[in-house]
DNA sequence: TAGGCCATCTGGTCCT
DNA sequence: AGGACCAGATGGCCTA
């Protein structure tokens, strides 16, 4: 169990035990439970030279005919000073958490608005933030071709560089009609036990949404100038599919599908970001056991995210965006 | 059990 | 001097 103690490679030059194994503790986490008990969180593992000066500079009170060292003396470690040290090590280590947690509920704000918000099917960090990219980049095509984000290549380039799982959940989210109110505990449960589902008509008329990305795709699209608008017909986006220059990590592209989004409207137009739904409950139980399920064509049954998917939409107010479903399904 | 993801601690560096 | 930011190390949790 006791891990090879590997410092930095500032570190590396240091030739003592940590405090936690001269303690007889087995790993770094035991000597944190130690330093939990002992109210000194933090400031156990802070082995440091000047620590151990400190037991030198003790020695050296003691034994006064030590042969004096050149070079630039090092500051004496006083228990004050160590006092000192370890009370600002614990309050960096605070200033640290609090850091990432603040860049965590950042993340947290990024992931509600991306297509595909789930509480209960989290994206990790990475596959977040590249899911942003491909998001901004498909906007920003839409914005500048004016082509429709129904198409293939919409779901393709916001699928692009992600790792298969995600690209299932983004598929997943983006294939199915616009609904939307579902207040939050629907989240939690289960789709197929899920019968409580309501339907939001989306007829959002514009004005003053704050700046994108808030809302639903298609709100984004509303943001669009009208002649945009007019030339949404068929989705060439996989005609000419813009190059995405720098996926470190360049995962397979799913299939496309067609696209909704995930957020609701308040009564005033404005973007309700606490109803925003899972992806999980899109599934009235209705459609569930109406025959028309089926799981995402993208290695289905193989990924922790694998759905089933109405693909009837009969029951959805966007029809075009069913009949297209069922052409892209069909190829 | 291996691998992915995450939270936390830590020391270094830069900036105010 | 102290805070922000960063990257490396480490261990826990979860899933395939």
């Amino acid at each position: 169990m006791a891990k090879t103690f590997v410092k930095s490679k500032e570190m590396g030059e240091l030739v003592n035990t940590p405090s936690w194994m001269d303690k007889g503790l087995c790993s770094q986490n035991e000597m944190k439970e130690e330093e939990r008990r002992s109210g000194t969180y933090g400031v156990l593992g802070s082995l440091t030279e000047e620590h151990d000066s400190i037991e030198e500079e003790e020695e050296e009170e003691e034994d006064g005919e030590k042969p004096k060292r050149r070079g630039p003396k090092k500051k004496k470690m006083t228990k004050a000073r160590l006092e000192r040290f370890r009370a600002r090590r614990v309050k960096a280590n605070a200033r640290e958490r609090t850091r990432m947690h603040g860049l965590n509920d950042a993340l947290d704000n990024l992931r509600r608005v991306m297509p595909c918000y789930s509480k209960t099917q989290k994206l990790s960090k990475i596959e977040t933030l590249r899911l942003a990219r491909n998001y901004i980049w498909a906007l920003s095509e839409v914005l500048e071709t004016g082509q429709t984000p129904e198409g293939k290549g919409f779901v393709e380039m916001l699928c692009k560089g992600l790792s298969q799982p995600t690209s299932n959940l983004v598929a997943g989210c983006l294939q199915l009609g616009p609904q939307s109110v579902l207040l939050e505990k629907h989240e939690e449960k289960s789709p197929i036990c899920d019968s409580t589902i309501s339907v939001h008509n989306f007829n959002y008329q514009s004005p003053g949404l704050p700046s994108p990305p808030y809302g639903h795709m298609e709100t984004h699209l509303l943001h669009l100038k009208p002649q945009v608008f007019k030339s949404l017909g068929e989705s060439s986006f996989g005609s000419h599919p813009p190059d995405c220059s720098t996926p470190p990590y360049e995962g397979p592209l799913t299939p496309p599908l067609s696209i909704s989004g995930n957020f609701s409207l308040k009564q005033d137009g404005s973007p309700d970001l606490e109803k925003s739904y899972s992806f999980m409950s899109h599934y009235p139980s209705a459609n569930l056991s109406s025959g028309h399920v089926h799981s995402a064509p993208f290695q289905a049954g193989t990924s922790r995210y694998d759905i089933p998917i109405d693909m009837s939409y009969d029951s959805y107010p966007h029809h075009s965006i069913g009949t297209q479903l069922n052409t892209i399904f069909t190829d």
